[in-house]
RNA sequence: GCGGGAGUAGCUCAGUUGGUAGAGCGUCAGCCUUCCAAGCUGAUGGUCGCCGGUUCGAACCCGGUCUCCCGCUCCA
């Protein structure tokens, strides 16, 4: 099977077994956004609630929070995503590729940049000892020229960029006669400008409504709930607050199933950290995440690190962990050093104090902060793309089973009476009884049993318990495990502690 | 946004030169059956993605549009 049929298989799978659907099919659907089914919300709530409690339950020095998707404008100023989440965008006809209208405006000064720098070494070796850079700079007509141009190109642009004038930009490109990289030609499309954030409004009338974003990220309501938290919880540095949400970024192009959506679901944690003590807790954070991924059981070939080479605005470094996904290795985490960029950005824009004092060394200072972002739909994706098998047996037949980790799976338990008859179907609904309030379980007593193991098996459910005539007389049942089908008689007591010891999750810890 | 491919039942797909929409699986109701799907009977289910045009007549031809997949592009 190739890597492209693969794919089509798990979004195919995930939508005949109830786990995720495309939004408003009925209505054509909505591009890039999911909608999670019966199984989906299952599967998804135990991959956060796994998170939860690896992060949160463990730790007594991180807290989880749950702040509004609504925020003050201002804080995307202060985080540096109205700058940097709105491009004026140019396309080239002749090339189809598209460029970012500022970024070719300033490849071409840096241009012009270098002929006045060639300029000075061919007078360098005109003069010698002699050459006086100063001087000639002052001097040189064909210099001076070229700082006059540059002088005039940055005027009518940063001119353009304030008054957010895209027809200003388009002429400065056509009068610099800038051409594309690739075909080499001047046949331009308009500048259109991108905005990655999804604007709205808060207040029901429309005059006196104020303009809103939704989150592009959550990261910003722990950082301004930094100080809310801290005293209130009376933790010490270095400490986390972690959180789950929604975010929302109208991504120009959003492909790959949920692995880009326009709506979609973050696990954060900051830490806060005594500055200068970032490169270890970064190098910590980096090998604790990575240790989580792996108690899942997916196989560590399946990660990667990659480093960042060119590092956002706000960090000193940063990774990302890549899962190997059936169309690639991508980011499936991020882990950044975001140093104090954050935390005195809101003290900067709030003009409220935000700083920690520390008693150990009796003084005060910006904590600086460590970042482990993932992706909650993208690691259902990871999760659920490895999952899927299709099985030979041995008897030359296939059986489609979703392997899930256990702790994960939407399912625990299926409860199937072995016949429909004879008291099995009252006993199984006695046992599902005991169990349903602990586990997610389910009773089957359609079709014959090595169906109904097949459908559980395509659902990810890890445990079958199957009730005989046996089970009438003395109380024992069979357990069927999802990944061996290897099968077991006990206890219904017995059966439900080896139940339970699949899902101790304290495993990972000790390692 | 550009280029390529696709869209018919829940899923996988057939549907002849244009003539009232089919199969298998699934689902549901039964029957049969004591442990790994594909025994039996019956039923449910589709304005053929959507809109328009051509035609006596369109799933099929033409135009537009939406959605999905792949590549490019973009990406805190």
């Amino acid at each position: 099977m190739t890597s492209e049929e693969k794919f089509k298989k798990v979004i195919s799978h995930a939508k005949e077994y109830g786990f995720i659907f495309p939004s408003s099919e009925i209505y054509d659907g909505l591009s890039a956004v999911y909608d999670y089914g019966q199984n989906g919300a299952e599967l998804k709530n135990n991959i956060k609630d796994y998170w939860l409690k690896a992060m949160v339950q463990l730790n007594d020095n991180i807290v989880n929070i749950d702040s509004a998707i609504l925020m003050h404008p201002t804080i995307w100023k202060a985080s540096g995503h109205v700058d940097a989440f709105n491009d004026p965008l140019i396309d080239n006809k002749d090339s189809k590729k598209r460029y970012r209208a500022d970024v070719l405006i300033e490849d071409h000064i840096t241009k012009i940049e270098g002929k006045i720098e060639k300029e000075i070494n061919k007078a360098q070796k005109r003069f010698g000892k002699n050459f006086d850079k100063e001087q000639f700079i002052k001097t040189s007509p064909r210099v001076l020229q070229y700082y006059d141009k540059i002088k005039s190109i940055y005027n009518h642009f940063s001119k353009a960029l304030e008054e957010d004038d895209l027809i200003g930009l388009k002429n400065i490109i056509e009068d610099l006669e800038i051409v594309c990289p690739v075909s080499g030609s001047k046949n331009w499309t308009d500048v259109k400008q991108f905005n990655l954030m999804f604007g709205t409004k808060l207040g029901a009338s429309s005059e006196s409504a104020m303009d809103l974003y939704l989150r592009p990220e959550t990261a910003q309501g722990i950082f301004v709930n930094f100080l809310n938290v801290q005293k209130t919880s009376r933790l010490k540095i270095p400490f986390g607050i972690a959180q789950i949400g929604k975010a929302f970024r109208n991504e120009i192009v959003a492909r790959q199933f949920i692995f880009r959506m326009r709506e979609f679901e973050q696990m954060e944690m900051q830490f806060f950290i005594k500055p200068g003590t970032q490169k270890e807790w970064y190098e910590k954070w980096k090998e604790t995440r990575l240790k989580w991924h792996l108690s899942l059981g997916i196989k560590k070939e399946n990660y990667r690190f990659h480093d960042h080479e060119k590092l956002a605005h706000y960090a000193d470094a940063a990774c990302d962990i890549e899962f190997n996904f059936p169309f690639g290795f991508k980011e499936l985490e991020g882990i950044h050093s975001r140093t104090d960029f954050d935390l005195s950005n809101h003290e900067k824009f709030s003009s409220k104090k935000i700083k920690y004092f520390d008693s150990q060394i009796n003084e005060s200072y910006t904590p600086y902060v460590i970042e482990t972002s993932i992706g909650v739909d993208r690691m259902f994706l990871a999760v659920f793309s490895n999952s899927l098998e299709e099985e030979s047996l041995p008897d030359n037949s296939t059986r489609t089973v979703l392997k899930l980790p256990v702790i994960l799976a939407p399912i625990k338990i299926a409860i199937l009476p072995l016949l429909k008859k004879d008291g099995l179907p009252e006993l199984s609904k006695k046992i599902l009884d005991k169990l349903k309030w602990d586990y997610k379980v389910v009773y089957d007593e359609k079709d014959a049993i090595g169906r109904r193991y097949r459908r559980q098996d395509a659902l990810g459910t890890p445990f079958c318990i199957t009730v005989d005539h046996q089970s009438v007389s003395d109380g024992t049942v069979t357990i069927r495990y999802r990944d061996s089908m290897v099968q077991e008689r006990a206890s219904v007591h017995e059966v439900i502690s080896k139940i339970q010891s699949n899902l101790n999750i304290k495993s990972w810890l000790k390692t």
